[in-house]
DNA sequence: ACGCATCTGTTATACAATAACATCGATTGC
DNA sequence: GCAATCGATGTTATTGTATAACAGATGCGT
């Protein structure tokens, strides 16, 4: 029991993945600790390493920019593959998208400053579709 | 004076971008408070404060990764537009590099989500030249 | 002088993450 | 069986990061 089968959770690491992705929404540790009072979890500690273990198994993705967390949408996310995120500034709506040709950019960008890349993180903000049309008025 | 002048700034604002250009390298908001004690800076807002100024001027980059910040390298920086950092996993070292290639990349991509793009972060996390030949041993 | 905006100083507090230590349970080797 | 080990767990305490709330000071236009 590793790292590829989602079964093979622990029951803290399950607690915490099922809380992130019944949110579809990015969470901070500590909203998710709030959420899972009533589940046993009681400390930042427990979520923290299930957290810790989820990004390790490449379940979860840290957004940097926003202290929080968010299962992958990607059901068979390859965990070390470059991911971009895009943050609505206005409803807080985060969605991923996989692009090859930006990770290929990256690698090109690092390789000519003889950087050896192992992640990247791109955090775009700005306004979601929904909000730029609901802010038109 | 606005934002164009750097002479514009405020003594603390001063203080702080002081800090951060001798420092040449990132800092957190609290090593740059703990640095200016002796010249009156006596609380984190105050260094906050200055921050959200110089980020604002474009004056300071913030490392969403590391929770730190750091002076822009390039001298007539625009501010919005958008940076790659390195930051190497090993020494710490930082570079900025300005890549219009990237950038015109991320707009494309946000175009067809149909995100309005205000701003981007890129964080490339790895090894730099110097200790990827150190560590060839 | 007055109003207004901005920068300032201070205390207290919230939010994010880790340190240190004890325990428990399953597995492995003997 | 039994010790040894390893990973997950639980708990308390602490460090690090960032903001809230309030008060005072300064500069500037009218």
């Amino acid at each position: 029991m590793r790292s590829s089968e989602h079964g093979a959770l622990t029951k803290n690491q399950e607690l915490v993945y099922d809380a992130l992705t019944d949110a579809k929404g990015p969470l901070s540790a500590y909203a998710i600790l709030d959420g899972l009072r009533e589940h046993g979890i009681r400390a930042p500690l427990q979520v923290y390493r299930a957290l810790d273990k989820l990004l390790e198994f490449g379940l979860v993705h840290r957004l940097e920019s926003l202290n929080s967390f968010v299962a992958c949408s990607h059901p068979e996310c390859d965990s070390r593959e470059t991911m971009v995120f895009t943050i609505c500034e206005k409803c807080g709506k985060v969605s991923e998208l996989a692009d090859k040709a930006i990770a290929g950019q990256l690698q090109s960008l690092a390789d000519l400053d003889h950087f050896a890349l192992k992640a990247a993180t791109v955090e775009l903000r700005g306004f979601c579709q929904a909000c730029q049309t609901a802010s038109t008025q």
